[in-house]
DNA sequence: CATGAATGAGCTTTCATTCAT
DNA sequence: CATGAATGAAAGCTCATTCAT
């Protein structure tokens, strides 16, 4: 890119390999999926060899492991605030917008995430995903609730996670298409909130 | 279905093996992807030889593609409908309506859909079933209604889909559960109408 | 295709195509050892491709098995008969003469288990070969002699191992060779025998 | 052994890793198998890195060479010391005693050649083990014994090595297990040289 | 209506080895 | 005295697919 290249072509790769894997690795992964994704095309489109992943990673998954564990832990600090917070319609609404954010941070693994479901309920980080959902779900869903409102809370994720991805073919600027889906998920879970709150 | 059912259960497998293999395939692409799921698992399943499959079906996408155009159907039909009606509200809802009974009766191909976007972007099915996805949104989404209608109304499509799988793991009668996602699709796209026609 | 062997080049290799892979993988499994022996040295030595392997045996390790267990029913058959056998001193003689007799028959695969110890013994026929050497001593050695008379019994079995592997670079016609090692076997067994016998 | 014992356990490990390289190779190698023990496995459980292997050896093979060469120096001694003594029957007990003691003082060593003859075979130390053998073959055979007397001796070279490894399953005290194999050996060895010289 | 036998391409993974630092 | 980073070769194995019978 601009500005400090070395001059020295790309021979002397610093100690920046590791991440190289994990940036091409997701590129990769998020495009044609992980089964499709070889370690050869990694591999050369990093110009190394395959031996070279398996110096950096024990396995393939490894990889996957390893770009997950670098890319959730926003969202891991988040839930760990959300718990120790009161359940209010406040801190739900700050965890929807916070969650928003942290999506937008690293879009391309939420959307592998997405669309490789199948595929991620069989790796590591499927149960370790499913576990953040769980802690996202106890934090904005009340379990007094009547059904309706859960599947409200519940849906003001999805719309979060479905947001990034089936906005791409529609017109218009990220962020605003970020904030419009914000504010959607936003009313979601607060009409949750105060037809619960009203009920009782 | 209809007329000669055999009384001699599976045993004399007469002319029904292309369906069994189809019940088998999607069983199997549901619960492990697409990829995961080989021809071989298949036909071991089945008790009958890979080379079977290939006698029924020219290729592996193709008894993907024959079980998408099976259930599809139904939506098909409803999107063929909804195209003719005035784009009211009520038209709408009864879409939601349908789309949300037409779901539940193809489940597992939704679910196997949802779980594996990577896979079917690539496949033959993947452009189809954008298509109808596209006619959907061209029914209930106003292309002149603000951002944020516009993802309300997605959302409510979202909602549906994403309702069959993640209350998988929520208690509760499943019809009650269906009724509750409806419920909150309904609201979605009520509150995306309204909301636009009062602007107007 | 026309009459008994075809004159047709090697094209239609009858069904014998798993007889093939095991003898062209014994005899290498017993010249350059297991791990040193790939898959793909059996493949091309037998003109096939590495896949049509996978199409007989499930792994390699099952082709090694299943050499095995063909190769090994002689000598079953022997401990069978020997159990059920009064443990005398003819019984003794006659299991020798008879292993002795079972292990020419089987020579290279004998040889193979011998050279390949160590790698036999992670396998699933180390502990099949296990199994049968304890049926063996169970008949010749009495748990009562004394310890030396012990290791004779025990020596006498090594001694035909051994003499199918060391005298390979004596000269000397094979059956003759065989018939010397069987004589210091059957020596063997006598001394062990008469000494535990006259003690008592 | 003698002089400067490092107090501080093996923090420091001055010059010695060298030598504990060669420990834990032989442990793996007669554990394992050669082939079936990597650089890897040795080096981890080392806790230094491969590359380091490199430093203090060539190859895989010549830190096999370097542990052959050092253990088997006692063989050679009384092979040397074999060939200057006249082939009276005395001699030949002498040497199978100083055998026994040797084989036991390099017993891991010598399980591992024989557990991993096809290997052995290939490799610099296979012709060197070979020669050690046909060197003491030389002294104790008598090339113009018959057959079976022949066989005898070289039965008693065999007695040694296999009682080794096939008596770690019996019971008793390891130097009685020790005392009995060499016995057998002992009068393997007599009764050829008598019957031998008897014939004359 | 189906099988038996095989293929070609590709996969993930492991290994011994090298070399600049 | 040793490491960090990488390589080239090969291994065992799986897959979708083909085709004569």
């Amino acid at each position: 890119m601009g500005g400090t290249m070395d001059g020295t072509k790309q021979q002397r790769r610093r100690g920046n390999t590791r991440q190289r894997i994990q940036d091409v690795a997701l590129e990769l992964f998020a495009e044609q999926g992980y089964e499709k994704t070889s370690l050869r095309e990694i591999s050369e489109r990093l110009e190394v060899t395959k031996a070279a992943l398996y110096y950096h990673f024990k396995t393939k998954e490894e990889i996957l492991v390893s770009i997950f564990e670098d890319l959730v832990r926003p969202i891991e600090d988040l839930i760990e605030w959300g718990r120790r917070q009161p359940h209010t319609l406040e801190t739900k609404q700050e965890i929807i917008r916070r969650y928003s954010e942290a999506l937008a941070g690293a879009a391309p693994l939420f959307r592998f995430m997405q669309e490789n479901q199948a595929t991620v309920r069989e790796l590591r980080i499927g149960s370790m995903f499913k576990d953040r959902m769980m802690g996202l779900r106890y934090i904005l869903v009340d379990p007094d609730a009547d059904l309706v409102d859960q599947v409200r809370s519940i849906s003001a994720l999805f719309t979060l996670h479905a947001g990034m991805i089936f906005l791409h073919d529609v017109e218009g600027d990220p962020e605003d298409k970020r904030k419009a889906v914000l504010e959607v998920a936003t009313d979601l879970v607060t009409r949750a909130h105060h037809q619960g709150a009203g009920d009782s």
